[in-house]
DNA sequence: GGAATGCTTGAGTGATTGCTCAAGATGCAA
DNA sequence: TTGCATCTTGAGCAATCACTCAAGCATTCC
């Protein structure tokens, strides 16, 4: 496996997760991400041995972006609590991929039966980004933003529940106006995780 | 375009079904269906035209489903906002598909960008799944069981949103426990809907 | 029984799939 | 410039794809 430069393989990864994203990974052809990369075949196979390890290092690129993105809201927000509500009420304005779908979930729903291991990697990512949730979660107890009696674990995947069901809402043709919505609600339920001051 | 006979028809749309909710549209070849159904491809065509037409009759058949299922809880249940905590609570429940996704998101997300047509036969299948909802909460609102002040499209969509969510979460390897504790969650959030007697 | 009709069958169609690899281009050291 | 090593290229591979259709079969009429 070749190593490319760092620049090439990030365009490239870029390039064929957008790809991967919007076909799926039945759905994109090995000529399609040749078009999307501009590679020729044998690059990529070089670059990723196959088309599914391309799929993989696309799905893991994907992870770390919305992990990255999930620590901004985090650093930016006025707190915890809020950066979490800010991360959920974004997904409605992201204008280049609002009717995109979570690429964790659609992968794990077009593999849901038969290629384990690509189920595992989406697995993988789902939970990190919970753990991230759960982290903010943690650190607003820590600040007195949320009540020390609540359960972490539990609310992260319950956040992450409604995240999963905002985005695929948000696939749905002309869902827009309702989206922005349905965001809205989901990010005023984490709001109340905050702690009434006695 | 042949008639099967009902029953045969049935039969077919079933395994066709079960084959394209397992392994998605581009993942399920002819072959598989041919495996899936007993039938040759000659007989596929004839009754179906085409692959794509399976699909989209295979869809529809899973929305009647959905709705019968619906509508069943409704009539069993206590209340009209009891047979919705019900119908959540049973996805949990039902051993046989409790580890699918609904395979109305499921084609939405396969076909995210592309087949405009599918996206429209899923959308109209949402769609009508939600109104039915709408419909329970709008007999909520007749018995006193639930406000009148209760925006019923809204907090429909919202219902769904949460549906869309728990069943793609379910496709998480290994999450069982925890589907069961995001439906109790689910189907409380729906009981809270219930008017307090004043 | 025999002719007509319509259903069933599955080998075969051309197109497309993921992938390979020999040949050409390129970079570098002497 | 020459020789060697590495990278790039894309025509072409076998396999599979969705799909067809002529031949065989069963049924129904007279």
């Amino acid at each position: 496996m070749v190593k490319l430069t760092t620049h090439d393989r990030a365009a490239a990864l870029a390039a064929g997760l957008d790809a991967f994203w919007q076909w799926g990974f039945h759905g994109t052809s090995m000529k399609d991400l040749e078009r999307a990369t501009g590679m020729h075949p044998g690059s990529i196979y070089a670059a990723f041995g196959s088309k599914w390890g391309f799929y993989v290092a696309a799905l893991d690129r994907y992870t770390e972006d919305v992990l990255a993105n999930l620590r901004r809201h985090a650093s930016e927000a006025a707190s915890p609590i809020e950066g979490l509500a800010g991360f959920v009420e974004a997904i409605a304005l992201d204008e280049d991929h609002s009717a995109r779908s979570c690429m964790l979930v659609k992968t794990l729903l077009e593999h849901g039966e038969g290629d384990e291991a690509l189920r595992r990697s989406a697995e993988s990512g789902i939970a990190a980004i919970e753990t991230e949730i759960g982290n903010n979660l943690r650190r607003a107890q820590q600040k007195g933003e949320a009540s020390a009696s609540l359960e972490v674990e539990h609310a992260a995947r319950r956040i992450q529940l409604n995240i999963m069901g905002l985005r695929s809402f948000a696939c749905r043709p002309g869902a827009n106006e309702s989206v922005a919505l349905m965001a809205h609600d989901i990010a005023s339920e984490i709001r109340k995780l905050k702690q009434v001051p006695s």
